[in-house]
DNA sequence: CGCCAGGCCGTGT
DNA sequence: ACACGGCATGGC
């Protein structure tokens, strides 16, 4: 039967089975320890994977992906080696912040940091510099191992084009908090572990890459029988 | 070459 | 509250 004409609850679930049936589990994040996920986390903002691999390899040349190697380096060589993913003026500090944040407050440990309670722990993060809503649950479900959904750019696109929400799409907080939450109640409580989240947001960023950039490419993508007829309600 | 990438911040309404 | 420009570099 057609997904179309149920709820968006429904479809959501849909999409979630159909990713899952087309991709297989994704083992999310890329990374090979807590810090770089974290690391990493802040790399990709509005950047490709493929250039903060260029990054992630400069810091792993120079024993930087752990904290210890990576405290030990300045801000200025620390926004060379991440040079490549862009936004370095910006990228550097902020990692820098977090990690006398995670100094000051946690003895450097990013378990002391997870022991914190999520919503006090998300608060907590958003009032770091360079960390907005998307960065902050990837590193609470990614590196913190928290169970909070995230969003972000392709699950905006995919909801927008499915017709999940009204059209356009808002790329401002609450528009981020809308998908968080389109993505709560599409699920049971009994799903709502960081293992499906995570497993969740990886399927839709592995559909997105393939299939939901910005030039429409809805053509073979495993979520086209869920497309309203006459093909995508909005690309950007 | 021009467009875009796994956002976020500061400023102006 | 919301829109909008700026931010840096590299892939395609």
């Amino acid at each position: 039967m057609s997904p179309r004409r149920r709820d968006s609850a429904s479809r959501l679930r849909w999409m979630h089975d159909r990713l899952l049936q087309a991709y297989g589990p994704q083992a999310w994040w890329p990374a090979q320890s807590s810090f770089e996920v974290v690391l990493g986390a802040y790399l990709t903002q509005n950047t490709s994977w493929k250039a903060v691999e260029r990054s992630l390899a400069n810091l792993a040349a120079a024993g930087a992906l752990s904290p210890d190697g990576f405290r030990a380096l300045s801000v200025d060589e620390l926004r060379e080696l991440i040079r490549p993913s862009g936004f370095a003026t910006r990228k550097a500090p902020a990692l820098k912040a977090f990690m006398s944040m995670l100094d000051k407050e946690f003895e450097g440990s990013l378990n002391e940091l997870a022991a914190l309670p999520t919503e006090p722990l998300r608060m907590r993060l958003l009032g770091l510099f360079g960390v907005g809503p998307e960065t902050a649950d990837a590193i609470l479900l990614y590196a913190l191992g928290h169970a909070v959904p995230v969003a972000d750019e392709y699950l905006r696109r995919i909801a927008g084009r499915h017709g999940l929400i009204k059209p356009p799409p808002a790329k401002n907080r609450a528009g981020y908090e809308a998908l968080v939450q389109l993505t709560r109640n599409a699920f049971d409580a009994d799903q709502e572990t960081a293992q499906f989240f995570n497993e969740f947001h990886a399927l839709a960023v592995a559909v997105g890459k393939a299939h939901c950039r910005k030039k429409a490419v809805c053509d073979g993508c495993p979520l086209a029988a869920d497309l309203p007829p006459g093909g995508p309600r909005q690309i950007g």
